[in-house]
DNA sequence: ACAAAAGTGTTGAACATACACCCATGT
DNA sequence: ACATGGGTGTATGTTCAACACTTTTGT
């Protein structure tokens, strides 16, 4: 049985051609059912897009997610829906907000439970996941026309995001393994929407000890090539929980 | 009709004899009847007070809150709850986190939309609010043995708060309109659970602009009377929107 | 040789930390 | 007069912001 009033969705944010991209779809019960729910809750689910035409529509794009299932825990079935969705493991997930105004969608009382992801949309290829009608990464400048009040839920995980990323270092999920600083800063300036001093940021970032150089370089770049740094988990994870001042 | 899945839940801080506060009550369905819910209600709520004899006890305590009207917005719900609870208008109330693991609450499956609420102690009279048979302030190192998973959500609650309040000055809900920069420093300890040095700590909060001197003295103490300060609104509203750099 | 991005250091200002004594008030 | 907590300043080190040129690579 799945919760009918209680939906989960991430809100996915990608680093992908120097700008910030939310991955949305276009789901489908007869799909979703495949991977994430079963046959009754199928047809509980069928119904729930019945009442609501926008949800089958080709037009509008909605986040990913679906209705809970009685028996899944709320952060563990987060993280299913996004393996699922996405085909990657340990992706970066946190529990933002709960939506639950009384309006905000037609003729059904449904609250969601919102998380935002952070991934790099190179490390996944979207054919090979094909749990929804489609699935789209979108500019977050350039959204398309979204379902309820998901533009809402989206801006408010960009807020979120740019608060956390002031004072924690998970940039880093967004990047592959290896990475330019200059790869780095324009994630930053992108997620902060500011410029920020190549030289200051820098040397901050290498002072946190956080950065391991190496050895590799880019290749075929008509310019210098870039050293190509990787993240230091462990003290990524101590830094984390430390809170720490960050504070690009 | 009351959401049967869903709760919503204050955690409520409070500074009293210089250490951090919880207020918890032992709900009833009845007194709840009279200010929160509705006839058809306060059926369903029984039903569910039968179910846990947990929630029917005199020996365990449980966070303010209440099961959702259908008709209700999430946030708008969680004031009016602390308002009643409190007799407190505008109050300081965040949502931090939604707790919904399948086996939290033994034969139910319900998910807690979670709050914390700041406020100070002296500016309500508990007897005035006769919405549960039973309302009190714990300390936050004392607590008393509580229902389900309350401990864990206050402890979470905590976590937030420490996080909060590194960063924005939300600090000064807990404490009374005119109040001593010792008072301040004292509840930064107790949140922050470390000595602060005086000297530095009244530059820094000096160097926010947040303060206004009132002209006024304590009266009445057995040694030098401090300053009174009361906080300026409109900076104050202002450096919660920025950000800024807090960090005490 | 040129275009394009990588990489690097210094200085002055602001801020953080550490630390010890006198002051005002009530009893 | 004494006990109690209120209130203050300085020196040192650290971090931040602003700023411009040289290096490497591919074409």
């Amino acid at each position: 049985m799945i919760l009918k009033n209680l939906s989960i969705d991430c809100v996915i944010f990608g680093f992908k051609d120097n700008k910030l991209n939310v991955l949305l779809w276009q789901a489908e019960p007869e799909l979703l059912q495949k991977y994430l729910i079963s046959k009754e809750e199928y047809q509980q689910l069928k119904e729930i897009f019945e009442k609501n035409p926008a949800l089958k529509s080709d037009k509008y794009w909605g986040l990913i997610g679906t209705h809970l299932p009685v028996e899944e825990d709320l952060d563990v079935y987060a993280k299913k829906i996004l393996e699922v969705a996405t085909g990657l493991k340990g992706i970066y997930l946190k529990q933002f907000r709960t939506f639950g105004d009384a309006g905000r969608i037609p003729h059904m009382r449904v609250l969601t439970v919102a998380y935002y992801a952070l991934i790099n949309p190179e490390y996944h290829n979207l054919e090979l996941s094909p749990i929804a009608k489609a699935v789209r990464w979108f500019d977050i400048d350039q959204l398309p026309e979204v379902i309820f009040d998901v533009k809402e839920i989206i801006l408010k995980a960009l807020k979120t995001l740019r608060e956390e990323v002031k004072y924690h270092p998970v940039g880093f999920h967004m990047l592959p393994d290896k990475f330019t600083l200059t790869e780095l800063q324009t994630l930053y300036e992108v997620i902060l929407d500011k410029k920020l001093d190549t030289r200051n940021f820098r040397k901050k970032i290498q002072n946190m000890g956080l950065l391991v150089d190496t050895g590799e370089k880019q290749t075929n770049v008509a310019h210098r090539a870039a050293k190509l740094y990787s993240f230091d988990l462990e003290i990524y994870h101590q830094l984390r929980e430390e809170g720490l001042n960050f504070s690009i």
